[in-house]
RNA sequence: GGGGACGUAGCUCAGUUGGAUAGAGCGGUCGCCUCCUAAGCGACAGGUCGGCAGUUCGAAUCUGCCCGUCCCCA
């Protein structure tokens, strides 16, 4: 990664230190100094509050102390000046013709890639029907969240967790047997022949009606997990084939959206290579559990609450293993959250899955042995994106690793949490869902997977794509229809994925048609817009016969210098340049609506200068060849903060 | 009952560690295509930052109480 991305970063830095230096020089405190942005961009590039704190200590007014401070500070490299302002503010400039001039000429560094491996585990959709816009949302923060680590040089392993076994699935199995007759031949008909993650989607909605109006019939659901864990037998087979192909359909439905992944651990694995029972004889002897000899819990295998939480109530214990000897889901987390960080003692084989068309492997876990596979987990932080609604759970699970010992690992693992995604009243009615009059007065509507109610991924993106499609069309009429349609894809998929993007991740998104379908304003659309018209003043250049100058020999500081008065053209080249340090900061706080919003300042800045600056009827040769040094600089930024958050720039639009 | 999240413009949301005149998009009103694409740009209107008290030189931000919405555990 060159240096220069970090070039704003590398300024502030060395301001903060000689400021540091002189403080204890002057005043012998040594307290670490912070910048801030100026409120209003005439202020200058960077704020530095330090003489409001100084000011306690010293006594002594802040302007006073901003006064001496920025006098003694003498000449920092890169830095104009040291202005003093409000009621002791120092706001400093930058020296804009060595800013530009470290951007255009900077040196690269090699890339350094971390060591440590980090695991995100994000979609985990159980794998029994069709993708909705609640798991939309999870996958694309876990990809974002994965790109954006790359992009700060982690080193990351994607997992999507399968729970085969589960009583979603089962559910569906149920269904398959006693209410469609169906054997596992023609259910493998089915999967050739239909939308069979929709054909699943209507049948467990109808298995749940059903379950409610004949309880006796939650027996089959009984019968049905009990010959998923055996692993034998025509229902077990049936259960595979189920999840197997919602699996690839799920797979699919992600890449659309750019989506990848790296392994799939799979629940029939976690229970066919005795994961649980290796964690079980951890968790009894280490002490971390134990058995409940009276009470509620009486003959269950608890977690005191006293682990997890500020009480000590017997009442609050987690139960892991239930009396009957069945373990909770919470058991075979602890179980799974073990072997990501390599301390279970126990590891999956893996077999190829699916090969990406770019090449990339996805491989799935199996118990057979398997020579050439490569290996999985053995991470030193993991992210599990994850609800908040299982923040219990989550908090119980890391409470576990902590009971064991494991120290370390419980805190680096973290709930990469977010609220839900509910439905719009509005979008409710146009869906045809008939709603409550107090539901109607709620500012949104939570899905249910088991009544059905909910938006499917695959339609939702079908809908955008011919809603760009018609856009497209309307200004491009002629263009072949392929072409069409490739670039409304992009369109569609910038959009959707922008939208999921832009809610700060503890805020319940109330899905809107309306909304999502919006391709003006903050939106993918606009800033794909912005790139799109970047490169379309560099292909209009080629047009003309005239070509891309040399930068680095046509423009020298100087130049840089003398076109960076202009203020709005130094305000468009500060903006451009902050795109690794808005990443940056996205990863310290775990945000990437921060990475969403900074793309979209970024295209305003474009925007703007698209704008003021004809670029390729400039006449001023100097003048010129700077803004199409702008215009490829904006460019490659506008690219590479689109592409950490998963969104491909369309050809034209 | 216990734990957690939230309450900011008509609507949907941002708001860094407490800091300068609280921001954006949508919606509304009014302008801008002979010129690299108007999926754009500019301007205006719109606020008791849920309420009260406190800490502080300074609070949308921190603390306490209250009101309201949602989620989880029991």
């Amino acid at each position: 990664m060159p240096y220069w991305f970090f070039m704003f970063h590398l300024l502030e830095k060395r301001i903060a230190e000689a400021f540091a230096a002189k403080i204890s020089a002057l005043y012998g405190v040594s307290d670490p100094v912070s910048t801030e942005q100026p409120k209003q961009a005439s202020f200058g590039e960077i704020a530095l509050p330090a003489a409001f704190q100084l000011a306690r200590q010293l006594k002594k007014a802040p302007k006073a102390i901003a006064g001496e401070l920025s006098n003694a500070v003498g000449a920092i490299e890169g830095i104009a000046a040291i202005e003093i302002a409000g009621n002791g503010y120092m706001n400093v400039r930058l020296d804009r013709g060595y800013y530009g001039d470290s951007l255009l000429r900077g040196e690269t560094q090699g890339t350094s890639v971390e060591a440590d491996k980090t695991i995100i585990e994000h979609t985990n959709i159980n794998p029994n029907k069709a993708a909705h816009i609640g798991h939309l949302r999870n996958a694309i923060l876990g990809d974002t969240f994965v790109r954006m680590l790359r992009a700060a040089g982690r080193n990351v392993e994607v997992q999507n967790y399968i729970d085969n076994t589960g009583v979603q699935v089962a559910d569906v199995v149920a269904a398959f047997e006693h209410l469609e007759k169906k054997s596992p031949a023609a259910v493998r008909t089915l999967i050739e022949t239909t939308r069979f993650d929709y054909v699943c989607w209507d049948l467990y909605a109808r298995m749940s009606t059903y379950y409610a109006d004949h309880p006796e019939a939650l027996e089959w659901r009984k019968t049905t997990l009990h010959a998923i864990e055996s692993g034998e037998g025509a229902t077990s087979e049936l259960a595979h084939l189920v999840s197997d192909a919602i699996v690839r359909a799920h797979l699919a439905t992600m890449y659309r959206l750019n989506i990848e992944y790296d392994v799939l651990p799979r629940e029939s694995e976690i229970l066919h290579l005795k994961f649980w029972a290796q964690a079980f004889e951890l968790l009894k002897e280490r002490k971390a559990i134990h058995f409940e000899g009276e009470g509620k819990n009486r003959g269950c295998w608890v977690m005191p609450a006293s682990a997890f939480k500020s009480s000590d109530d017997e009442e609050d214990s987690k139960v892991i293993v239930r009396s009957n000897g069945t373990v909770t889901y919470v058991g075979k987390d602890i179980a799974y959250q073990l072997w990501k960080f390599g301390l279970l003692g126990k590891d999956f084989y893996y077999r190829p899955w699916h090969k990406y068309p770019d090449g990339h492997q996805v491989w799935a876990s199996t118990s057979e042995p398997q020579t050439g596979s490569p290996s999985f987990g053995r991470g030193a932080r993991v992210y599990n994106v994850i609800d908040s609604r299982q923040s219990y759970l989550q908090d119980v699970v890391v409470a576990g690793l902590r009971a064991l010992g494991f120290e370390k690992q419980a805190d680096a693992s973290i709930h990469f949490s977010y609220e839900m995604v509910a439905l719009s009243p509005r979008t409710c009615i146009e869906m045809g869902i008939e709603l409550s009059d107090e539901d109607k007065k709620r500012p949104y509507v939570e899905v249910s997977g088991r009544k059905g109610l909910g938006v499917k991924a695959d339609d939702l993106i079908d809908k955008l794509i011919e809603k760009a499609l018609e856009e497209v069309t309307s200004r491009h009429p002629d263009d072949p229809d392929a072409q069409r349609r490739e670039v409304a894809t992009k369109i569609a998929v910038g959009a959707l994925r922008y939208f999921m993007l832009k809610y700060t991740r503890n805020s319940v998104i109330a899905f809107d048609f309306a909304e999502a379908l919006s391709f003006t304003g903050e939106t993918g659309v606009y800033v794909q817009y912005a790139a799109v018209r970047a490169a379309k003043i560099l292909g209009k250049l080629g047009e003309r016969g005239e070509k891309l100058p040399d930068f680095q020999a046509d423009l020298t500081r100087e130049a840089i210098s003398r076109q960076l008065t202009d203020e709005r053209l130094w305000q468009a080249v500060l903006t451009a340049s902050k795109a690794d340090a808005a990443i940056e900061q996205a990863v310290t706080s775990g945000e990437p609506a921060h990475v969403a919003r900074y793309a979209f300042q970024l295209a305003q800045a474009f925007s703007t200068f698209y704008q003021d600056f004809p670029v390729v009827t400039e006449t001023d040769k100097e003048k010129k060849t700077f803004l199409l040094w702008l215009t490829t600089y904006f460019r490659a930024q506008l690219e590479h903060t689109l592409g950490v958050l998963g969104i491909d720039v369309p050809e034209y639009m």
